[in-house]
DNA sequence: TAGTGGTCTAGACCACCGT
DNA sequence: CGGTGGTCTAGACCACTAG
């Protein structure tokens, strides 16, 4: 709301009296258009006005209400499709991204069985051990940019792919925005994960950065994926960011990977 | 070279004269001229007429060429430039991307330090240990799209990083395309190994997939890296392909990750 | 100053979707 | 059929680079 009027109009993104030298690499850079369309966009998406499924309005109804045309915002909702937060439909509409409903179940899961697919596998098993509100650890809170001591929700949880348990996994999330988070919660809901935080915290995971390593199974994670302790496991950190860059999410797994592989994709 | 005059409108993608239900799926689909564009720059850069590192002809002069408005060149650009093919410089024109003089090194690589950055370990060492030709397994010819039982140039080398031999590698080659490629070739060519395979043997590596695991250290692997046996490792299964989604390597990598990991951004 | 890519506009028409 | 996104055009102006 607010939206500015007249809109920005080519607008240095840096104060142009800024003398040179300033001590940055201060180069001018104007901002062009649509970015800033793009970033009214975000704002909406942000602050809830278009939801996960919603479809938002037309681009020549919001061409109108920025007052550009309608390329303009073409161009902005391009990139916003190209980043996975709004999903276009030929003849529909345009909608917001949301991890229910898409096709791809597990948007974020790299993990593929060595033969055959991930469907021909069947649906995954979930079996959630644990969920406790507990300080976080030094390492957690800088992960999560809290402070030390403050309480997050720890989730403990093994994913069986094809009757096998593959995947043993930790998740620390801020205990501010996930307040009503509790076992049942978890253990009634069908459907991925992020879906949930989504319906029902307002939380939508949006990009995620993973490291990967290999490491040898500890005599606890071996007896959890039935493996003998010493075991090679693929171990994957993970760090799920929310709009702007907001860290939502530290998740800590353990993949078998003697019957399916991490799949990753280069260009 | 036999640029098709006039140039193709509007084309549907499958023969129109196809009656309906011949087997497939069959949606009509129309393919719309930037994708024909495209087509043809792809093709421009297949058969060399813009090399790595080149500058292409100005949007203007393609699209006078083409006989279309330059939006939609610059639409076929966008997606190539987005693809990797090309880069985009404002005020110098448009170049065909290359390995080398590329200011990332390693675009291929994911392997990062735990601490600090890929700068500040210093430039990586890099030790060939074979480079012979031999007839190619079943697995590998099958990756390669090769007949079991031809050439191929099989090249196992170690790479290290900050003094400690962290990567052990063995690379797979088509004979044929890479006739004079040998141990001295290697060990006298500095850059990466790509860059070697575009200006020495015409090959452009675009794209590749990896499959990730992790496995346990032979005796034989332990000692190339300097760990103990059975130490946990990342194996990193490379698939590269050159233009048109054709196979040309096939890498197989264990890395230690002691002391790095392998980075992934999900979107 | 000339040439390049980058942005922005306005308008036309097409393909797809639901009613 | 009307509304949506998708394509294509033509022209104007801006920002960056180099001679």
């Amino acid at each position: 709301m607010t939206i500015e009027r007249p809109p920005a109009r080519r607008v240095p993104s840096a104060p142009a009296d800024a003398p040179a030298g300033s001590g940055g690499v201060g180069a001018p850079a104007f901002s062009p258009l649509y970015q800033q369309i793009k970033a009214l966009i975000l704002q909406s998406l942000q602050a809830g006005e278009w939801r996960p499924g919603d479809l938002i309005p037309s681009e020549q109804e919001l061409a109108a209400r920025y007052k550009v045309s309608q390329g303009t915002v073409r161009k902005a909702i391009d990139e916003l499709a190209a980043d996975n937060l709004l999903v276009r439909r030929q003849g529909k509409g345009t909608f917001v991204a949301t991890h229910a409903e898409q096709h791809v179940q597990y948007r974020f899961l790299r993990l593929h069985p060595d033969h055959g697919d991930r469907a021909s596998e069947g649906p995954a098993t979930r079996d959630i051990l644990a969920c406790r509100r507990v300080r976080a650890s030094a390492d957690v809170a800088a992960a999560l940019q809290l402070r030390a001591g403050e309480t997050v929700v720890q989730v403990t949880r093994v994913l069986g792919l094809g009757g096998v348990p593959t995947i043993l996994e930790d998740l620390w999330l801020p205990g501010q925005a996930f307040r009503g988070l509790t076992m049942d919660t978890l253990t009634a809901y069908a459907g991925p994960m992020y879906a949930l935080f989504e319906s029902e915290f307002g939380v939508r995971m949006v990009r995620a950065e993973e490291r990967l390593k290999a490491v040898a199974a500890s005599p606890a994670a071996a007896a959890r994926l039935a493996v003998p302790a010493g075991t090679p496991l693929l171990s994957v950190e993970r760090l799920a960011y929310t709009y702007n860059g907001v860290p939502m999410e530290l998740r800590r797994g353990l993949y078998r990977t003697d019957r399916h592989h991490y799949r990753n994709e280069l260009s």
